[in-house]
DNA sequence: CCTCGCGTCGGAATCGGTTCCACGATACCT
DNA sequence: AGGTATCGTGGAACCGATTCCGACGCGAGG
């Protein structure tokens, strides 16, 4: 009675084959008709596709990627896709690619850069059409030289990162930057620190939109940078360091939406006032900075367009191999009152 | 001098035919010595792999996949992975496959259960090897057929879709949503309101959990249930629908993360005080609920265990079609000081 | 010396499609 | 009527691997 049938005694998927042999024609006849092939006649036509529609007949893409060598699969190989920034940028690349008719083959390397290059090897075996790359390590060599094995279009996500004809999304993050550092010493803020990732581009642009603000006013280098990984848990650590200094930075800023969370945690914890005792600058607007009491000022982009824009350049790239191009996307300063005055007696 | 050659120019890679012709002996004989087959001799592995790694040859997967009737892929159906739940769900999974021996194919369905049944469907024709899917309508019949065709493994998350042998993953709803309502209970709130997304198992469970509580203390129904979409912009909506009512509740829940940072949105905008003027319990621990004044009581899971535990279903599937489990995890109320006694006034 | 068996290896079929090529039939032109 | 261009179709090679099967060489046993 109930139609709770085990995978077992299903009956098995019914190949082109068997197409053929009931229409009582060649496979080849049955290709053409499904690939819309001039060379079919209206009787042929409604031939085939009644056994198709008999037979339940769905062609096997596995078999048409070898023979086409073309999979409509990208890869996407990413640091760590739990971090709401590459959700977003996955979800917005993977809409745009499926609407083109792709495929995405998704990785995670959890920041490990030796997982990179295995990943995008892997890819390369899989025969993915093109690859969206977003790396933890600029110079590994095993990555570097997997990407340079490949031959499709590869889409590199703001990394410094120039092998063979790849394409990339940036993001502008300097004049962002430049405009929140300068929003800080405007208020009167001179120790400021910054808490930084790995040395990758986006790290690379904040610290030097900080460097370039202080000369520009001529100012000395009272700043302190402090570089680590792009996790919470070193964005805890580093907090707690720079607020047990002898001379604690009067405003931190956050280079990422993990070190944030990090230091808002221990900033948080210790009952520091955002704005009063402490200013507070970070990157990406995720839900808790514009809702933290008090709201915080980020340095923000829009993750969906990145995500978008890199489909895009893909899509522009897969059927012209010779296809350059290079995409900068803005970076903005929000303010909020996370910012604010020196407090008197901390000069 | 520079390596920067285009893709066009790069040697092609190597088939298994070269490497056999380089050798000077037959496919099979490659074919044997790769997969270390017992009848090959060491002087055959030694030629063969030396003509390997010549020509730094590397087995083509499509090929494999289709000779060996197994891709080693497992797709991933799921509603939005840029939803934080999902995001660490698909991120813990893609590990634990990977580990396995298995890449993953991800497809996003925005909350459109047309989406999924496209997407299982196309999953299908891309011959994965398992099936984990978060649907986002338990009832399309369009879904369930295209479920129903599946003659592999499918692992289904959170859902009550049970269709042919599928394994099931669910979160224990129930008690921690009746330890939230009885806490709230125990405040003396009686207009207590749930905002509720879709009517999926989690909506169900929860809100079943509310009548229950109710219920068995003998109450009258004195709470008012909202459903809509699982969204912020819902979130957002329900609550500012329900402070505007004659007799507005003392206590909001809000049934999934998306939903409480709606809610959490407007209720920031009017300026109410949580756990005074209004207590709330949110669903998922995402990094605002600890962190926002006051800190937010939720009803959490372990979103990593789930993506995990759904991965190792899979992996006991895949060997044994006709292995059969459930696995049901739990979800614990966390108290935190939005929730506060009834207001006075309110009574 | 012949045969049996074991260890290796090559050849060929196969997975499920696509596409080139040749061929038969029809239509068209002179 | 004969030649040719066109259309539609079937057959076969091919994509890149795996695997079955048959065969070969060689040592041992009868």
């Amino acid at each position: 009675m109930t139609s709770a049938r085990s995978r077992k005694d299903r009956p098995p998927r019914a190949s082109m084959r068997e197409v053929a042999d009931l229409a009582g024609v060649a496979m080849s006849s049955v290709s053409r008709v499904l690939s819309n092939h001039p060379d079919a006649s209206d009787a042929m036509r409604a031939r085939v596709l009644a056994a198709v529609t008999a037979l339940g007949y769905q062609p096997d893409l596995l078999a048409q990627s070898l023979r086409r060598q073309e999979t409509k699969t990208i890869g996407f190989a990413v640091g760590d896709i739990s971090n709401q920034l590459f959700a977003e940028i996955v979800a917005a690349a993977e809409t745009r690619l499926r609407e083109a008719g792709y495929s995405m083959l998704l990785t995670n390397s959890e920041g490990r850069p030796d997982l990179d290059a295995v990943h995008i090897g892997l890819l390369h075996q899989r025969r993915v059409d093109g690859l969206i790359v977003s790396v933890s390590d600029e110079r590994n060599e095993d990555m570097l030289r997997a990407l340079e094995r490949l031959d499709v279009p590869v889409v590199v996500l703001d990394r410094n990162v120039n092998v063979g004809r790849a394409l990339h999304v940036y993001t502008d993050h300097q004049p962002g930057m430049r405009h929140a550092v300068g929003h800080l010493l405007d208020l009167g803020h001179r120790r400021i620190a910054m808490i930084c990732g790995q040395p990758l581009r986006p790290t690379n642009e904040r610290r030097a939109a900080l460097e370039a603000c202080y000369q520009e006013r001529g100012l000395p280098k009272t700043y302190r940078i402090l570089e680590g990984r792009l996790s919470v848990e070193y964005g805890a650590r580093a907090t707690a360091e720079l607020l047990a200094l002898a001379d604690p930075p009067t405003a931190i800023i956050a280079g990422g939406n993990q070190l944030m969370l990090g230091a808002i945690r221990v900033l948080h914890a210790r009952g520091i006032r955002l704005g009063r005792e402490m200013s507070f600058v970070g990157c990406d607007d995720i839900p808790i900075s514009e809702l933290y009491d008090p709201p915080i000022a980020v340095v923000r982009r829009d993750n969906a367009a990145i995500g978008r824009c890199a489909a895009d350049l893909m899509l522009q790239a897969l059927p012209d191999p010779d296809y350059v191009a290079d995409m900068l996307l803005p970076a903005e300063f929000i303010a909020r009152p996370s910012c604010g005055p020196v407090p008197p007696d901390r000069g």
